[in-house]
DNA sequence: CGGCCGCCTTAACCGGGGTTAAGTTCGACA
DNA sequence: TGTCGAACTTAACCCCGGTTAAGGCGGCCG
């Protein structure tokens, strides 16, 4: 991808905001990164395909979710813009992917093949660090979630779900935010009723 | 601490099982690290500690939990021997403690400051990289949590916590176990007894 | 020895959320 | 335009877990 890009610029302030990323890696990462775009509805990725690709979300917006054994199936994540999206779980354990990862709009991403990664930050402490701070702020916001489940109810959840999103409440459906936040359609329906119809911003 | 110390022996080949670490990075790490216990009840870690140190306990047991504005308290982890006890999310944002890490047993643990630590990884690759996988295993453990709170009842959750510390069930207080699943003592009581009093090994 | 306290259990009551089912709205599409 | 289906809501019923309170048990200490 080009340096002089408008995506490829944003995503090198978003970065070194992050950590510092010396020009020289950061074009050898560029380097190998190709963009790809996914019809709304559309998946990045399934469950048993190979966990080999790094996303990075430009533009639009997807979810990551699984399905047990049962069906039923949970949402674990919402990427918006700027974003890290991939089954970091399974990439973590070399393993084929478990979930599913599918655009909620018309979605654009950097697509960055793990192993070549691995391979640049082989021969970089500066790229080393930078990987070993983008899962810091994973783990950071999966405790997060972890406290949320541990001391709010669901309504609180669902509260605090809209402070979050605020920008993608109008993208995504509700019985997606339920399965977010650990609850069923119809216990989220209730939520909103006792709640007041809370925000769902008009577009 | 002398590298011939059968701790250190045993924690360099459990961290190499980790990601590979040379013998000069060993040895630096080990020349700033100390030894120290704790009593039964007693903490290695308050609420508003500076997050400085990282620990591995090399004996004994301890648990991770907070108390929110209410009073309410909830436990985040246990810990023991081999695995890594520090106030991670706080160290991430470089924040003060907001947990208390309280040890169940008399207690023996490895301290590491993280800012040294830190300072030899901003010169190793390899040092950068076992951090990394460090924090990586610690993601994908809140993940398979957000995994049993999405999925499982309190019910599963308690046996899957069974199998998880069977060698520490002995040691953990019910009311803290109960706290860990995100129920109340009153409700695991309950499950326990539907369930069958399940195992609480003999000592 | 007796009393106290922490831990665990049990019981009774209540409320939130799961489940099922029906009804509404709305957009896609023939 | 009419139909179909997805998304959302509402209602009825039930169960799990929270809450409160009481009682048992064992350890610690005066």
């Amino acid at each position: 991808m080009d340096p002089a890009h408008p995506d490829a610029r944003a995503l090198r302030t978003q970065l070194e905001s992050v950590a510092p990323l010396p020009p020289a890696d950061w074009k050898a990462l560029l380097s190998h990164a190709r963009e790809s775009s996914v019809e709304r509805g559309g998946y990045v990725c399934k469950p048993g395909d190979p966990a080999e690709a790094l996303c990075v979300v430009l533009e639009g917006l997807v979810r990551h979710y699984y399905v047990d054994a049962r069906g039923r199936e949970s949402v674990k994540a919402f990427r918006g813009p700027g974003e890290v999206s991939a089954p970091y779980a399974e990439i973590i354990q070399r393993k084929p992917s478990r979930s599913f990862i599918q655009a909620l709009v018309p979605t654009r991403l950097l697509v960055l093949q793990v192993d070549q990664v691995e391979g640049l930050a082989e021969r970089s402490v500066a790229l080393q660090r930078l990987l070993r701070r983008l899962v810091e702020l994973h783990f950071v916001a999966k405790e997060q979630r972890e406290y949320e489940f541990l001391q709010l109810s669901a309504e609180e959840r669902y509260q605090q779900f809209c402070r979050e999103r605020p920008g993608h409440l109008a993208d995504i459906p509700l019985h997606q935010v339920a399965s977010y936040i650990g609850i069923t359609p119809v216990a989220l329906s209730r939520i909103r009723a006792r709640v007041g119809r809370a925000p769902r911003r008009a577009r």
